[in-house]
Parts: C-alpha cells; structure tokens; sequence
DNA sequence: GATTTCCCCGACATCGATGTCAAGAAACTG
DNA sequence: CAGTTTCTTGACATCGATGTCGGGGAAATC
C-alpha cells in the first residue's frame, strides 16, 4: 500500500503542500475556511506525516528517548509506561536506550544514538542521570534532557521526582508510632542517589526522636533481593535482635523477610518489615509489605510532557514537578511487642 | 555542534557522497584502496549517517518495532533487553509500542505509529501476536513480522518460540517422580496461547502416567498473583488437599504459595508448589520456586535477528527458531508425603 | 487616490541520505 | 586490434516534509 504524503492531500484540497503543513502544525496565517476544508480532507484521508521527512526538514525530531541503566527492573518498566502513554498522547514516540557503565564504549554508543537519531528530548532515570560527563554529552548535541529524580548537578536541567527524604522520614515515624524503638536500616546502591536522601529521612526521624542507630543497625545493600537477604542473616544472627528493619526498596526488604522465615521468626509479631518502591511483589510477600508507593507512572508521564513542553520555552527558569507519594501500610509492620 | 553530514565525509576523503554511501553500506563496486581511505576518514571524523535521512530516501528504516500489550511484566521486560541487545548490535534502534485491545481505537494508533515510523521490522509478543487481523495491518505496510511464541496463525510469519507443552510436560513429570499422584492445576490467562500448550502439557503427562485430574483440581487463573492466590485458596479448602499444585505462572505459583502459608500449610512438606517462567520473583519466594526457565532474553535477541536478516531473503520456507528451556528445580517442590 | 502595511498563500530550496543512470576506464573476447 | 563486457565512479533526481521569501490582494494610512 502506497502511503500517503503531504502532496496527495494537498493536490485533494486544492492547496499547496505548505498550507498543509500549515494546517498540520497549526501554525498562523491560513483562513478559517481553508484551514477547516484542509484539517477535513487529512481526517478523510486518514493522512499521517512521515516522522522522517519532518525530522530531515525540521531538525527536531518526533523521538524521545529514554535511557535507562537496566530497563528490567520494575522502577524502570513503570516509568517507561507512564512516557510510553503520554508520548502517544503528545504524537512522539519513545525509543528505549540502555546504557550501562560498565562497557567501556558506552560514550560512543550514547553519542551513535544521538547521532542516528536526532533526539527531540531524552529522558534520563537514576543512576545515569548524575553523571555530569553524560549530561555534557547531550548538551553538545542539543537534545534537551529532562532528569527523573537526580541527585547530582541539581540546577543543570528540568528534573521530575518525588520527595524521598521526606517519604523515608515518614515511613520511620510509622515505625516510631508503633513503639519501635531499636530499629534497623539497609541502605540501598550507593551509585543511586536516592540511597542517600533515603538514609537521611530515616535519620532524621530518628534523631528528632532522640535515637541514633548504632553502626551494627545499618548495613549496606545494594537495592536487589540477595543483599536484603545477607542483610536480614546478619541483623538476625546478631541478640538482641531489632523489632524492626526498614529496608530502602521493596526487593530488599523481600530479602529481609525470607531471611526471617527461614529462621522462624514471625513477620510483624517478632519484627516488622518495611520497604520502599510498592513494587507489585510488596503484595506477593506473605505478609504484604509496608511500603511507599512511588509516583513511577506519573513520574515517566510527567517528564515526557516536560521535555516536549520544554522544547518551545527553553529557559523559564528550572522547572522541578515534585510528585506525591504514599505511604501505604500493609500487614508486615505492627506494634513493637518487647517494650 | 553541527553535525557531520556524509558530505563533509566525501569531500575530506576526495570522493563523491555516493561513494562514502557505498562504503558505508558495504556494497559492491569500490576500488579497494579507496574503500579503505574512506572507512579511515568515517572512523576518523566519527561520522554516523542521520538515520531520518536514510529512511527517508531507501524507505527501509533502522526502527525496529516492539509490540506488547503490557510492557510491565517481567516476561516482557526480558525480552525486550534481548531484543534491545541485538539491535545495537545490528546498528538498529528499538520503538515501543504498546497496544490494547481494550481501547477501541488500538487499530488507529498502530496504523498511526506504522505511518509515521515507517518500521524496518516488528516483533509481535503474546498476546497480541495471535490476532489475524492485526497481523493484516502489518502486511498492509509492508512491515515483516517476526512474532515471539504464536499460538495461532502458525504459518503466517517467521517465529521464535520454546517448546511450553514439551516443558510442562517435563514438569508434570518431575511431579509425578517424587510420588505425587493427586496435582492440581491452575491454568493462564485464556487469550495466551501459551496456557492451552502447558495446559496441554500437563494432561499429556498425566494421561501417560494413567491419570485423569478431575474438574475440581483444575482452576481457571489469568497469570496474575491475585488470581494464583484465589486458586490456592479454593484447592486448599478442600478435603483431602491435593498434594502438588501446578501453577502456569511463577506469578500466580506465589499466590498459590501465599494461600499456603496463610493457612500454616508447609510447603513443600505438606504441599509441592510449581511455577512456570523462572521469573525474577521465582527466587524472592520462600521456600524459592521450582519452575521452568523460559529463554526470554535469547527470544528477544533471535527475534530480532531474524526480522533484520528476513528482510533480505523473504521468503526463504518459514524460519521458526526453537530455544530450549531449563528445568529448575529448587526448594519448593519435594517429595509427596502421603501416599 | 496613492502609498504603506499586513495577511494569505505558494514556488522553491533544503534537510541528508540513497536509487538511477550514464560515462569513462579496465578487462576480456574473437 | 576492434568490439564487447565488466567494473568504478559521480551527477542528478528523489524520498516527504518544512524554512524562506516574495507576490498579490485586502485593509489601513496619509
């Protein structure tokens, strides 16, 4: 089937194919009567625009890419339906873009893509996006960037996130609410900032409380099952044991969890666990976890219409959408029960 | 930056565009000496042609599409590294696109994104991959289809796919090695093909072993958690318990397995719990899920593979590419207790 | 009524690559 | 050695849209 172009359209509504294009992007200076008779013949002819020709022509391109470090994990797949349903809305479509640190040649590939591509805007998620030889990189290929909950080089471009000292500091007062007094941490993958803001939420709430966590309450992870795990051995080897864990995401907190059952220590009643993410596994734990319900779909749906909206007012000082969250209690955390 | 377009290529090798075009493309009918000189200066000036502009003039893109109904699930997240993987290795770029038949307008958005992107090629998942008239729309474009584990329409387009029924009948058989004689079932979301095979793969097993499950150790799942957690709840209160239950999904195995628990039922002491996927969540269970390891990222990888070479040699027979899978057995699944 | 301004609209060049074709050189044929 | 085929190469048109610019007509100004 021969695709129509902006000629045939134009040849149909007896224009030129400029005033189509004119039509198209609604851009000023077509009569109301043409522009009507011309936006009917394109529904007629159910005409969509090549995004390559336009790209060619117009330089800025009707792709948005977004760049993960591993687009399997459930953060990342959240978000990327939250930019794939709006980039629909918004008529662009969403190119994914691994990249990962850990091959040498990634400038490279990242400066291939760019090339080959001609982003209209690039998403970038944690921890990529605190890197500043990468925001360097797409500076000098003027692809805007808009940056899901960085870290790092805090003013340097349009940022979507949500508040994850605040969150951490409330799911600890949770916790103190219920009488828990000795109270564990497992921090997360120090290369993502967000271990850190989360760490200090958790300080905080303690510190207002009058408690410091010694260092044998605070082990370090790294944000997948297995460290959870080692975590939880290590905590639970230790007497006394803490009335609670609060681990930095869900899938450590998971860890932590089996490590108390393969001890037979009951979840809530001996020691209440509490995660982060509400990744869907915080409901296939048994019992379901305590967590915060990150905004990932909104956050993905919100840096997509950044980045385009961004496109048109570039320097209107440093748009920050800070999105809400949720602590969510489930049946993993309860009252202390040693006082 | 301005970019580098394949004239300044052209003109700092000595040579015409379409001879730089030439080398880069690797065709025939280039002096060797020259050849070499212009793959120097392309290295040298690290130019990378702007994929718009190729597309547009040779109508084959350097797009791969990916479709899925829901990008979210794990299966599909793996399939998509594997197939994110090969592209740049191919020097392509993978689009996503999700589709869902529950909106109506699903055939407008994918002739949309099939207009504007004009694909070189797109691999269809389950379920979407099995509707008829979608694979119509395809063949109207132009685009070849390379679909991942089709149920139906089996010899319409090229495919990658494992073996499901060989697999839960490697599964069922394991059961019936450690003595369990009274299995239930719970069966996938209807409109994957996948359930009927494993279905089917079950019931051979058994039939070979002079079983027949009756209606009520058979349940009606859709590969959720919820909908595993239900089934286990509905076999196991019941008398007598059945002894084993086969869960189509390692998703809906954990429900299963919560329903269990829930009800102080040790697994696998007092009942056998397996998954079907090997699914990230198989080894965040507690007691960790037996199951089949499905090759999704080898699926993702081959499928596009073979949509890029397909497009060369059409219609070469009908390529099907079959990967083997893996039995794992881990802690869930042991040996049936009554007898 | 003459001049200026503004609004519409289309002709044409352009983006950056590849397809076509024909010319010239080289290799082969008889 | 003339004639034919094959190999190299570049000029030019093309893909399908948008940017630029200029012309014609209506409205506004003097």
């Amino acid at each position: 089937m021969k695709p129509i172009t902006i000629k045939d359209v134009a040849e149909r509504a007896g224009v030129s194919p400029k005033t189509v294009s004119r039509v198209i992007n609604g851009e000023a200076h077509v009569r109301p009567e043409i522009r009507e008779s011309v936006a009917r013949v394109v529904a007629d002819m159910n005409y969509r625009p090549n995004a390559f020709a336009r790209g060619l022509s117009s330089s800025r391109s009707f792709l948005v890419g977004l760049f993960f470090d591993d687009p399997v994990s459930g953060y990342a797949a959240t978000i990327q339906r939250g930019a794939l349903e709006q980039a629909r809305a918004m008529g662009r479509h969403i190119v994914i873009e691994p990249i990962t640190f850990q091959r040498s040649d990634w400038r490279e590939r990242l400066v291939d893509s760019l090339h080959a591509l001609r982003l209209g805007g690039a998403i970038l998620t944690s921890p990529i996006c605190d890197r500043a030889e990468l925001l360097d990189i797409f500076d000098r290929h003027d692809v805007p960037v808009v940056r899901i909950a960085p870290g790092a080089e805090l003013e340097r471009t349009p940022q979507v996130r949500m508040d994850d000292r605040d969150a951490a500091r409330d799911m600890a007062e949770h916790l103190l609410a219920l009488g828990h007094r000795d109270i564990a941490f497992v921090r997360g993958n120090p290369t993502h900032s967000a271990s850190e803001r989360r760490w200090l939420g958790f300080h905080d709430a303690m510190t207002a409380a009058g408690l410091s966590p010694p260092p044998e309450r605070v082990m370090q992870g790294d944000f997948r099952f297995r460290s959870g795990f080692d975590a939880g051995e290590a905590l639970f080897d230790r007497h006394p044991r803490p009335t609670a864990v609060f681990a930095s995401n869900d899938e450590m907190a998971l860890g932590v969890m089996i490590a108390a059952m393969s001890r037979q220590i009951a979840v809530p009643r001996a020691v209440s666990i509490v995660g982060f993410d509400d990744a869907e596994i915080a409901r296939m734990a048994w019992p379901q976890l305590t967590t915060i319900r990150q905004p990932n779909y909104a956050l993905g749906w919100e840096a997509v219409d950044l980045v385009i909206h961004q496109h048109g007012t570039n320097t209107t000082g440093d748009p920050c959408r800070i999105l809400p969250y949720e602590l969510v209690i489930r049946g993993s955390s309860g009252p202390c029960a040693v006082s």
